[in-house]
DNA sequence: AAATAAATAGTAATAATTACTATTTATTTT
DNA sequence: AAAATAAATAGTAATTATTACTATTTATTT
């Protein structure tokens, strides 16, 4: 992968933000810096990034989401701003522990389990 | 609400499938019936089947399904043929128990749990 | 049976994303 | 350092999922 300019402002602005951007947030705040940049630029480069695992893609209701912390968590999604906060599940005790760490009231938990079913053995 | 034979055989369909349909499923599967049936009563009539909690959307990174389920479950999403199998977490002590009884070899666990944050306190 | 208003079909509009292509540019070769 | 090469870009068109709009149809009430 060659580089450019584009794809190095585009990752520097997914890692300099903690709110996991959409790409049209991205877009946006990438044409301060390259006011020419198109969105098609940042659509493609999302997905090389991704591919080489520099970031992941979250999704959001049916919106998609990047984010750089590359390291295994979740998310708490608030139901009012629709904010999504950054944990780390390994130690904590989930809904209880929860409220307490994060001040966060829990409503619901969704889990998606991902693997190979049993049609493929 | 007033009774429609086209929400009717929406609902049917859903109800007569474990495949978590897409709109576009349905609205396929509708137009065996109701050949003149048209994607916007499917997605309107959807959105009203969600409000009356009589379906639950489920989103499968970006595309919406749709699942006449109402008991609070989860799902194990095959890697493979992308199939969605419900399962009830309340009994299962995770990935160990879910491979055990489930015969799904586990290779991610992804979370979202909503709430409030603590801005709205 | 006539009146009423909710629901529909069909079409247009919107939003998110991908595809296409001529041009530009980072990197390699000379 | 200049020319050659191919990857990346900008800009535009296409695609997909979904929503909006409106004249017509139809379930329900009067």
């Amino acid at each position: 992968m060659r580089y450019s300019q584009q794809r190095e402002i585009i990752l520097n602005l997914i890692q300099s933000t903690k709110i996991h951007p959409t790409a049209d947030w991205i877009y946006s705040n990438a044409k301060k810096h390259i006011p020419k940049i198109s969105l098609g630029t940042v659509y493609r480069n999302l997905k090389q990034l991704e591919q080489d695992k520099l970031i992941a893609t979250i999704y959001d209701g049916n919106v998609a989401r990047y984010d750089s912390n590359m390291e295994k968590h979740d998310h708490l999604k608030c139901n009012i701003c629709g904010d999504l906060i950054d944990i780390n599940k390994n130690n904590i005790d989930f809904s209880k522990t929860i409220e307490r760490n994060f001040n966060f009231k829990v409503t619901d938990i969704e889990m998606t389990i991902s693997g190979t079913c049993k049609k493929h053995t």
